[in-house]
DNA sequence: ATCTCCAAATTGGTATACCACATACCACAA
DNA sequence: TTGTGGTATGTGGTATACCAATTTGGAGAT
């Protein structure tokens, strides 16, 4: 199949050639089998449940690769990828399972996750344009609204947004990166996060703050706006999620 | 031969047993082979002098496999595990290479570090321990007097151990954590760094700032002397660096 | 009814065979 | 000599078979 692809591909190159009309093609991709079921089950995982009480959170190879048509081996290498990246765990003969972080887990990750985006803003007072910063002053004031009208789906998106905004205009790259490492295990916790009490209209007054002092070019007031911004999610958070942890019950449900 | 040393270790429980002497089991390490060949592949890789001019990136499996005693499946685990490290990159059908980072990278890095290590720093003005204030102290007199003597390689050891226990002071696992998977892509960089001029004096200088900021419990002072003393880092490597790019020689020769 | 213990089923771990693509090499022609 | 094409070989990718540890469920004893 995949060598019937590759022929057809060189043969409409070779076509082309005697047409005369030569325009070269990127190829084929170099996606391996292990790369396409590692996406699929990442996005599998990060959609799902998992703090559901009744939640299944083991994964078994032989039916994965079943279902994804695979043999284990590429899966099994798919799945040392999301270990490492912590999504799930392999107990060697015991099962490969869905981890469930626990709120100090998550507690840990949004202050690392402050650490990053302090230090991407505070580049950011450097060397982001005035362009840039246009563009995140329009952002913001767009979806200002539909924190308003409580449509907290369409904010909660915006709000994602605005925090990746600002690490992609620190343009320090890793910095980006790293902190969307972090947002991945916090899928089931930043919709949630919004959906209490004034805490969207809170964050819509804290991002005017932080354009206006990224506008400023302060780069010491920056760091410290957008650092107590999201201390202050995480106070919300312990706050908030004491509570479920408590009573054992879902926190994302 | 794995089987014959579990079986061994189960004989000695049993014979625990039965002298009498119970001592708990550890039982088997849950350590896989996958574990163990990608704990010992890190370790070469990380030592191995990868911007030598002509330093062989090139890793092959089958050899690796061979000198190892393993099969392929359980080395290209480890492998999968590596390229998520971002140490290696494995690219299909044309070999394994040990990843060769740029200049810009490693600056990236240095940042990263700088972000993580000021917030460690930071919260340690709140929950580290005086105890732990003075160990830092102790540890920070003991070794500078090798900066002095120009021995720099223990010196080396010792400033990274200095940022290690900063970053353990924090009380936030991540931090560290996060930390330490960029350390390691500085090992060829850290010592370097140092063995400059009068880098290590000034090193020995700026730590004690840190700990007085630390001392006197001042967050907002520390997180800022903990960054700048980075970011110092930072602007050396990078004014050093280029020299070595535009030559393009060797870098950790 | 309950407990013990063993055998079969389950499950991840490992080894191995084979495939398709990439590369190097070589024969041969211009 | 130089360039062209084919072919042999090497490489990572994938599939599959088997292994060892664990779990499970039920037969048999108490």
């Amino acid at each position: 199949m995949l060598n019937a692809n590759i022929r057809s591909t060189v043969y409409q190159m070779i076509t082309n050639l005697i047409v005369g009309k030569m325009k070269l093609q990127p190829i084929v991709s170099n996606l391996t089998l292990k790369d396409r079921v590692y996406d699929r089950l990442r996005e599998a995982i990060v959609e799902m449940n998992i703090y559901q009480a009744d939640a299944d959170l083991r994964l078994d190879e032989r039916t994965m690769a079943e279902q994804l048509q695979v043999s284990r081996t590429p899966l099994r290498e798919a799945l040392t990828r999301l270990e490492r990246d912590g999504l799930i765990e392999i107990r060697a003969r015991k099962g490969v399972f869905v981890v469930r972080r626990t709120l100090e887990e998550i507690l840990e990750m949004i202050v690392a996750w402050a650490a990053l985006e302090s230090m991407a803003a505070r580049l950011a007072t450097d060397v982001a344009s005035d362009a840039d910063l246009r563009n995140l002053r329009k952002h913001a004031l767009r979806h200002s609204e539909s924190s308003a009208n409580a449509d907290l789906s369409e904010y909660s998106d915006a709000n994602i947004k605005f925090h990746q905004m600002i690490l992609d205009m620190s343009g320090c790259a890793l910095l980006a990166e790293m902190a969307d490492g972090l947002f991945v295990h916090m899928h089931a916790v930043r919709r949630r996060a919004l959906e209490e009490n004034d805490r969207a209209s809170r964050s819509v007054v804290d991002h005017m703050g932080i354009i206006e002092a990224l506008e400023a070019r302060d780069a010491d007031l920056t760091a410290q706006l957008v650092r107590e911004h999201t201390m202050r999610l995480h106070n919300h958070v312990r706050r908030v999620w004491s509570k479920f942890e408590n009573r054992r019950e879902s926190i994302a449900g």
